[in-house]
DNA sequence: ATGGTCGGCCCCCGA
């Protein structure tokens, strides 16, 4: 049995369980990541993840906005709700499972989108993504013999220029601009961190994860971006055999514009 | 074609 993590930012988990507990049920991954749960988590619904078998549930929720939740069916145990640029934004949660052996920590991240201008100057939005992601450099991939790292999440960033469906038009769009798409890779680097998702497909081959709401056809028009990502410290390599972007996810009744990603390591 | 659609929630903000 592989041991599989998947990350999804649900737009509201409340409106979104139907097609939560559809994934559950379909693809049941060990541990799954939510990212903009808008729920305080005192509403929280863990009943329903209780009955699909998600018995282990830790929540960084607040009312309206952001929030990350961490389910899984094996004990997970809290280890951070860390605080970004100093702002009680709810956008980080880190736990630790155990899998073959191997004590993991798995951070959950839901990185600010930044607004529509690309300037930090008149953009407060896009100055707080900027130190947001800055600020991630203090989050590297720590591991040794019997530790490893994953992080996944939301991160509002599409790096490489095959991480959007038009490169040269999406330059000056906040997610693909130059300063963020450098500054996402340096930290990502600095930190240790591999970009699981490109490690083996060619650099020319188009991947999304969101597709906007505003489109007439999502599946017609197909412009989307890679926003959602899920990174590894390098110890982590030698166990993991592949992943899915469950794309079909973005046809199923009331969507999110965010797909599930899912991974899989061969730890048990 | 410089629009368009969502979700939460207090009549607008953020994505």
């Amino acid at each position: 049995m592989p041991f599989t993590v998947a990350t999804w930012n649900i737009n509201s988990v409340r409106l979104r369980m139907p097609i939560v507990e559809r994934l559950l049920k379909e693809h049941a991954p060990d541990v799954l990541c939510l990212q903009e749960t808008k729920v305080p988590d005192e509403l929280f619904p863990e009943k329903a993840f209780r009955k699909a078998g998600y018995e282990h549930i830790l929540f960084h929720g607040q009312k309206g906005y952001h929030g990350v939740a961490t389910v899984a069916r094996r004990p997970i145990e809290l280890v951070e709700k860390r605080r970004f640029c100093e702002i009680d934004d709810s956008r980080h949660l880190s736990v630790r499972v155990q899998a073959g052996g191997k004590s993991v920590l798995v951070h959950n991240f839901y990185v600010p989108a930044g607004g529509d201008e690309p300037d930090p100057e008149i953009n407060r939005k896009f100055r707080h993504k900027l130190d947001f992601v800055q600020e991630m450099n203090g989050v590297p991939a720590s591991a040794d013999e019997s530790s490893a790292s994953i992080l996944v999440g939301d991160l509002n960033i599409a790096p490489q220029e095959h991480d959007v469906w038009s490169h040269k038009q999406l330059l000056n769009v906040v997610s693909h601009t130059p300063v963020e798409t450098t500054n996402f890779e340096a930290m990502r680097k600095a930190g240790g961190w591999v970009d699981l998702m490109r490690l083996n497909v060619p650099a020319e081959q188009k991947l999304y994860t969101w597709w906007s709401y505003r489109a007439k056809d999502w599946e017609a028009s197909n412009r989307g971006r890679r926003l959602d990502h899920v990174w590894s410290s390098a110890n982590l390599l030698p166990d993991f055999t592949g992943y899915e972007i469950l794309q079909a996810a973005r046809g199923w009744q009331k969507p999110s514009d965010h797909v599930p990603v899912m991974a899989k390591f061969d730890l048990d």
